[in-house]
DNA sequence: TTGTATGCGTTATCAC
DNA sequence: GTGATAACGCATACAA
């Protein structure tokens, strides 16, 4: 077992006298350089292994200005949601010898703003973000966005940024499948538990609630749509109200699972027929969907595809160097899919 | 909106330029030297917002030989217990100015040794590490540990480390009090579906499980005990073998709730009734324990409580500057509690 | 209280 | 192919 004592960190110039070589050479074999000779760069590979000396990143992160480092902000990595897409994240920037700085905001901007700064002091080579739902100015990324740091928006994302690439799923027909699929299972009062519409998840998610609505010319009930924060406790205090009324829904749409199982746990409880006399449908596939009774019926928002396309734009963005940074970049929107389950 | 064009970063020059000082000047304002006046340091951190001034850390660091940054190696972040854990230990490590960064090894050893290495490249300050399920060397550590960098075991530990700070919960009691909970309401024939026994968790969780037994001689049944990954089809498969038999268990504990799911998925398919026919426990608590109909007694690990205490040791392994690393350091143990539900 | 000088470990730019 | 040297941005020992 290790007997720690002293720091004794092995270093290019010890590979270096062991070798008679020089520093220089060392550095090159090291990061496979072309110019170096075959048996050369073996020698100081093994000498390299054999001292167990391995690169100082901070020393060449220093000289090369390169981190091999990038930025995470999510709002909370035990949503499902973010937990799958950063996994595939993290596969697959580590496949490019990249490593990842994960980071939470709690939901809270100035964590948030915090976090942009000590990622830019860390001199992260670029910055992926999923923001909070009260990120409603974006100018704490500009300083990396300045400094040619390549951002990559998902989930939760600016709606009028020039520089930053944008990964979202598509809200808008996640909104309007869900709310026809519960029309045309029936449902004729349909209610609507989203969230705050300063993100732009909710606004795109009511605007295909509404056009569903329109469209089959069905009323909206003002009074059944909520837009509040999706907590457990938010949605069942929205269903108590609606369950107050004279008239009830009987379908509600809910823009998170949480607020789904919420809503059947309610119904549930007061005796109301699911999916009899009320449809539910939650939104993202969390797993707990299809484990409660009745399964909730959702929609799918394929995070391993989210992160994949995030990996893949941001190499592009790394590779061009900052050079197509001046077109503007287009949006990329991932289909979503309806889950049915036994709620509808 | 930013308009990147060229990299512009400012540095403590800048600011000593600005304010007609020397750059060491600028280095005590901004890191809270003592001896510098007053006035000079309001000047320099005005100046250093004015010019959008952050510290470049690999610079610092590479001086300093202090990244405050820890490192932190998961088998995976999805998983309920982790995400809790890894919440804590963020939000603690940040009110004491420490980032963290968070690496999945995907329960796979080369990756864990991988990131061993990354970690101590990035030279981090300290590490926290739950290990692979088939992590029994953990001489990967080593090189961390001889560098004097303190490193924190959680969860799945080696079992004579000499050198590190280990935090675990308490297994053996977990098992044992969830054995004897089925035990007391009534089961006589218990299965146990554990995991494979090179960690320490199952080993424990098993003594736990045999001393339970014991203690109340009931006879193990061997073709009722599976050590194997704790997947859902495996579950799923062991229930299987055993109802194929003409004496069946009327009581399962499983070692985590993946597992409790799949049994009582499998239970209530061939109508089994549960918890008269069979009672199951699971372990962890995770959310979904207590969705499911019937919801899923389990034995609850603290995951806050497991998180703080590693924040806290951590901060003494710190500020003690691997002073008493020579002393051996005593695991500590948090306790467990049981979670009745509904299917025993 | 502030300035000067040096070096952390690596890589880029020249030479050779 | 390889070597010498400077420079990345900052923090600290020492001097003033």
């Amino acid at each position: 077992m290790a007997n720690p004592k002293k720091a004794q960190q092995n270093t290019i110039l010890d590979i270096a006298e062991a070798l008679k070589l020089s520093p220089a050479t060392i550095s090159r074999a090291l990061s496979g350089h072309p110019y170096v000779k075959e048996k050369t760069k073996n020698d100081v590979l093994k000498m390299a292994a054999q001292l167990g000396y391995r690169r100082n990143n901070m020393a060449s992160g220093l000289r090369s200005n390169k981190t091999h480092t990038i930025g995470l902000i999510v709002p909370r990595i035990s949503m499902f949601f973010h937990a799958e897409v950063i996994t595939t994240i993290q596969n697959g920037l580590h496949k490019y010898g990249y490593n990842l700085i994960i980071c939470q905001s709690n939901d809270s901007l100035d964590m948030e703003k915090e976090l942009a700064e000590i990622l830019f002091s860390s001199r992260v080579d670029a910055l992926i973000a999923a923001c909070t739902l009260h990120t409603v100015d974006f100018s704490h990324f500009d300083k990396l966005l300045l400094n040619g740091t390549p951002v990559v928006f998902y989930d939760r994302v600016p709606l009028n940024e020039q520089h930053a690439a944008i990964i979202k799923g598509d809200d808008f027909r996640g909104g309007y499948i869900a709310t026809t699929h519960l029309i045309e299972t029936g449902c004729k009062r349909i209610a609507h538990i989203s969230g705050p519409l300063t993100s732009n998840l909710y606004q795109d998610r009511s605007s295909g609630f509404q056009q569903a609505m329109e469209q089959h010319k069905l009323p909206v009930n003002k009074i059944w749509v909520f837009h509040q924060e999706l907590t457990h406790t938010n949605a069942r205090e929205a269903m108590r109200k609606m369950f107050e009324g004279e008239v009830t829904p009987d379908g509600v749409f809910t823009d998170n699972d949480t607020s789904a199982i919420a809503a059947l746990e309610f119904a549930r409880e007061k005796g109301i027929n699911v999916p009899g006399d009320l449809k539910i449908i939650g939104y993202s596939n969390d797993p707990r969907t299809s484990i409660i009774t009745p399964s909730i019926t959702t929609i799918e928002q394929f995070p391993d595809e989210v992160g994949k396309k995030i990996v893949e734009t941001l190499m592009d963005l790394l590779k061009s160097g900052g050079n197509n940074v001046d077109e503007r970049i287009q949006p990329i929107i991932i289909p979503v899919q309806l889950i049915r389950r036994m709620t509808t």
